[in-house]
DNA sequence: ATCTAAGCGAGACGGTACGTCACGTCTTGGG
DNA sequence: CCCAAGACGTGACGTACCGTCTCGCTTAGAT
């Protein structure tokens, strides 16, 4: 939180420590999702006494998702697209292709341990879902621009309306994720769901 | 789930039992979250041995799962809407009244509990999903019949691109859930976020 | 307890059951002594209700004591001895072969159930160790006839004597439990302890 | 039993901790007996952990052996006898008089626990058994250098033969355990059963 | 160069909940 | 009216982690 005085007399943190510690936590994520990552079993991987961890972390979920956000790499640029909505297209598909893998029950499992924890939770939106809105709301803005988007639309809206089925569809698990769904979803809320009353 | 060969010999369960320990654990949810609900505290609130419970269900989320299916009672039937649009509109909002609850809450808990528990994933999908877009399916149906809405949609699509944003909300937190909110929603799914191209 | 009146209404008294049960008692006792034998296991080995097992004994080591002294059958007697302190030698080796036995786990693992419960104390002392002692001062009283035992000797204090610390070899298990010792026990009861005075 | 690598790293054992176990243990045995000496007993009344219980013990009867043999106090010395003989004789009293209070019924208790844990049965027999005959065994090697008993005589089986009884009748209960019973158990002992055959 | 405060690993501590087992009782339908 | 089957409330089991607390040992800035 905090780290405005410097005390800086004794021995300081070792920052391999830290490492060690995400990568544990990491890889037992990976291995056995959020119930394996107990603070015993990262003490036990990282090679590390359970106090260093409490020192930087409430919990254990709290490193999980520190390193769920460290291990969450941004997204490799794809080859430019010939439109902004083209590039709209191709965001949902890899989003869609993320939430298809590890990364994904990951992320899902995220959403889960911040329902339990608001601390966690807004970590979560902050470093996470606003991140990857940011994202999105370029997108927009570029097709609004290109004039391929209404102007008056809300954005905010408009990144929930596309967006919130991929994450809706990754914690149910009630339909698939693929990039026919992606195409499809972003085709209706292109052309919306109401009937053309003039015709 | 299923009682086919009704063995029948010996004691039958005890159905107020049942009853109390699901009053209990509907009520440790309540209280203390998903966390809360516990075997211990189950069994000690409904005055039941810890025995009794794990004959029928497996884990103290499982209990809080039918718990919670259980509770979940039908929402009323508000007045008759005078268009199949309107109805839909009313539907919305008073799913996000319902979310903006002590009920929402605990939805976001059964989300998250489903996530570590593919079991409990199935039944919540199953029970409380599924019936929900059965409504959303039957308005959606009632529209397009009325030409309200274009009759080449996708509906399951449809449905989580209506529906979705609400889920994203309660879960993430990032924004109000609110009447505003599902007005806008609509209207931005109904027009759709294109431009016009002729016009 | 009482079968007087016959009262001859309903379904009799299973004999066969009471067979099984004993049965199943002592296998599990020989299989993995006292600790195996519970009410459940019995039950469910015997093909029996529990309470058809709790109408006839009070608990489960109630049905280990009986299924142990219905199975300990009497000593095969063996050929005629030469002399009534011969018989008592081979008395005592027959027991301390005995003991050696899975019959000599047994009779310690009754003891120690004694222990704990002085009901089932009482019958182990009436139906095992009374026995025991009896057959012990037949033979007393036949060597004291014969006059090669001292006519003043206290019975009771001569078979503890010449008994006990074979069942003290048994519980304890700090020694060897064999020909020998019991050929050396007798002999050295029979000289006594006493450094002769005269000389 | 054994400290050999003495790790030293980490927190030390509690001594303190270790001392209440033991005194809520020993309470629990006087109070209700060795069924009464379970792990949830002793832990709460100790004001422990059940972890740091199992750190130490395997299980409740472990407990209360150790809490036995640290509370079996070596007997206070009487007065000199004047005799070897006569030292026997008051060793025998006292043991007979030991075993008449609650401190023999432990002890039958803890023979009775032996029986079904060899582990228990060898601490047992190391630090109660072994430690008891060789207080016996120093006697009869007085008594022997001062000529009051044969020096031919097996002193394990002589050991056997007088002390063996008092365990019997404590653990039988078909007979008293009382002084008079143990001078004239001692007096046999000496004199021995055999008929003389010469005068 | 020494002091000394803080971080380090290890691991024991008092707890809570776990999921299982057996207890002894009760309640069914069937013989 | 007894039988088998099996559910009931109870309570102890032994285990896993929790979050805290000593330990003895670095480590490195301040003296």
């Amino acid at each position: 939180m905090q780290t405005p005085e410097k005390s800086k007399r004794g021995r300081p943190r070792d920052a391999n420590a830290r490492k060690n510690i995400l990568a544990a936590a990491a890889a037992l994520l990976d291995e056995g999702g959020i119930g394996a990552v107990t603070m015993e079993a990262i003490a036990a991987r990282a090679g590390v006494g359970k106090p260093t961890i409490y020192r930087e972390w409430p919990n254990a979920q709290a490193v999980a998702m520190t390193a769920f956000l460290e291990t969450a790499e941004p997204a490799p640029q794809g080859p430019r697209a010939r439109s902004p909505l083209e590039a709209l297209r191709r965001q949902l598909r890899k989003v869609a292709g993320v939430f298809a893998t590890r990364a994904g029950r990951n992320t899902a499992m995220m959403i889960a341990a911040a329902q339990n924890d608001s601390e966690l939770a807004k970590v979560f939106r902050n470093h996470f879902i606003l991140k990857s809105r940011e994202e999105g709301r370029t997108l927009l803005a570029a097709a609004i621009a290109a004039r391929e988007l209404r102007k008056d639309i809300d954005v905010e809206t408009a990144l929930d309306l596309i967006y919130a089925p991929l994450y809706f569809r990754l914690l149910i698990g009630h339909g698939p994720l693929d990039a026919a769904f992606t195409d499809g979803l972003l085709e209706l809320a292109l052309k919306g769901l109401a009937a053309r009353r003039s015709a």
